[in-house]
RNA sequence: GGUCCCAUCGUCUAGCUUGGCUUAGGACACCGGCCUCUCACGUCGGUAACACGGGUUCGAAUCCCGUUGGGACCA
């Protein structure tokens, strides 16, 4: 057993390489996109490389819409490989060689028993007691003749212990009695899965195996064949499952896994990459880390070893804090796709749209959020909340709203200074509390109660549309104040 | 069923390697105060955990064993 130190390359060993490798059997999720990210984080750390492989040997299961998914998905998060994608759908050949390697040296050989015939020595085993498994009735034969049908078992040792130097929980020994001769090439010639990793590992000099925690029971058994081609062990490191919030595996019913729905969702590439990093991996107390801090800081020995639950109001968090941070221009590009999704016409140009996203960095996670947000600075046809209007605008005084129309009118400078200031004069004149002017100005300007601050807001919007919505807010006090009987009512 | 892995607040976690510095720290969420033109942001404070049982030790969240629970793989 190789014992080195934990996920540390030192001077004089060989470039660290480690690797992806998704079957695309559906989109990217969430686990996998992790262990695409630990993998992508060790190789940028130790200025090492990052492969990808699709494993799309099982024809039945494998599509080009997944493939291409999971593609997207790593473009999208931003973990860009260095070599790959390789298909293994495309090395078929690769594997013969080492199959005929396994049964020179006697370290496999050929097996005629059907599948009825292992399934039954299975079942006698089971009614009395034993272990089930291939009890290796073909393993010492001579007779069978490689023209007939059938399978190519792996030799796997008869005593002893296969043991893993897991670099994150340590070793794990396996007693090789537990592990059967297990099909390496089935009868109609293709390779299997275990045996296909091992030579694919090899192949493509992999250092480092960093996978799921569900691949750590096959792992003694690719030692085995390892060491029966005479190949070098990598390293090997098990990262603990993702779970649902029930502690079962994560699935669709826990809402969405695939990563691709969080783009669509409004999440930002960084935040996702940061938010799965935490989920497992920790450094000291610190939460929001950049792409480079994740580089700078990564190493196996802070993942921990026990499964995470999937917290969807923490990546909420995590966004927001990425969100808010993010300088408006990138922001405003970030986000006018979204609006543009929508065939919502922008009133402006990319220096406006920033201000806009200015005023709502804060107060939306994500970018759909703040395009929800933004519905007020996009369109004209504003949908007046019943309530609010019942309580802000019926109540007040169109006297002193239209005093305030007149002092913006008046305006020949139009920022937050000069607003506030025509906001104060009328203030004064009323003896009224901001209060009292900003909730009426509020609605008639945006339709609802919510909104940024009110000099800010009317900045944004600009003149024209400021005096049209106030223009507009005093006729419906007009009307409402002719139809007053009504009122109270209602 | 067999083998393997895991076990600190509801959740993510620090602390565990090298036992005392821990009245167990941080974060999300939640609750309350402050700030305030609304909503947010921010800020201050609060509720909340070492699964259980043995051992080792002067001393255990930290080491060992067992139990329980969860998970994975094989079948």
């Amino acid at each position: 057993m190789t014992r080195s130190p934990r996920g540390c390359s030192r001077e004089g060993m060989s470039e660290m390489r480690t690797r992806f490798a998704p079957s695309p059997s559906g989109y990217l999720h969430i686990g996998g996109a992790r262990t695409a990210l630990f993998n992508y984080l060790l190789a940028r750390r130790h200025g090492g490389t990052f492969v990808l492989r699709i494993e799309d040997t099982d024809r039945d299961r494998s599509t080009d819409e997944s493939i291409a998914a999971i593609l997207d998905s790593l473009h999208w998060l931003g973990l860009q490989w260095d070599e790959g994608p390789f298909y293994q759908s495309e090395r078929g050949d690769v594997y013969a060689p080492y199959v005929e390697r396994m049964l020179a040296s006697g370290h496999a050989y050929r097996c005629t028993c059907t599948p009825e015939e292992v399934d039954a020595m299975r079942q006698k085993a089971q009614a009395e007691g034993r272990r089930p498994g291939y009890d290796g009735r073909c393993r010492d034969r001579t007779d069978v003749d490689p023209q007939a049908p059938h399978v190519v078992r792996f030799r796997t040792p008869d005593d002893g212990e296969t043991g893993v130097n897991d670099l994150i929980r340590g070793p794990v020994l396996f007693d090789n009695r537990e592990i059967d001769d297990l099909v390496i090439r089935r009868t109609d010639g293709s390779p299997t899965y275990n045996f296909v990793v091992v030579v694919d590992d090899a192949e493509m000099r992999v250092t480092h195996v960093v996978r799921g925690e569900d691949h750590l029971s096959n792992t003694p058994k690719q030692i085995m064949m390892y060491k029966a081609l005479g190949l070098p062990v990598p390293e090997f490191a098990h990262l603990p499952l993702i779970l649902g919030p029930d502690g079962g595996r994560l699935s669709k019913r826990h809402g969405a896994t695939s990563v691709l729905a969080y783009q669509d969702m409004g999440y930002l590439p960084d935040a996702v990459i940061n938010f799965l990093a935490r989920l497992g991996w920790s450094h000291g107390d610190q939460e929001i880390f950049t792409r480079a801090e994740l580089i700078e800081h990564f190493s196996l020995d802070n993942v921990g070893s026990s499964a995470g639950v999937f917290n969807g109001e923490k990546l909420e968090w995590v966004n927001f804090q990425h969100l808010k941070t993010l300088p408006a221009p990138q922001l405003a590009a970030a986000v006018k796709p979204l609006i543009e999704a929508r065939a919502w016409q922008i009133p402006g140009n990319d220096a406006w749209l920033a201000r806009m996203v200015a005023t709502l960095q804060e107060r939306a996670k994500t970018l759909s959020e703040l395009v929800d947000a933004a519905h007020y600075y996009l369109q004209d046809d504003l949908t007046f909340d019943a309530a609010a209007v019942d309580k802000h605008l019926a109540t007040a005084s169109p006297a002193v709203l239209g005093d305030l129309r007149a002092a913006l009118a008046s305006l020949t400078m139009w920022d937050t200074a000069a607003i506030q200031g025509a906001f104060e004069r009328v203030l004064e004149t009323h003896a009224l509390k901001l209060g009292k002017l900003a909730q009426p100005v509020r609605v008639a300007l945006t339709g609802g109660t919510v909104s940024p601050g009110i000099y800010e807001l009317i900045d944004v919007l600009g003149k024209d549309r400021v005096l049209r919505r106030l223009d507009h807010a005093l006729e419906m006090m007009l009307d409402r104040g002719q139809g007053s009987g009504a009122r109270g009512q209602e």
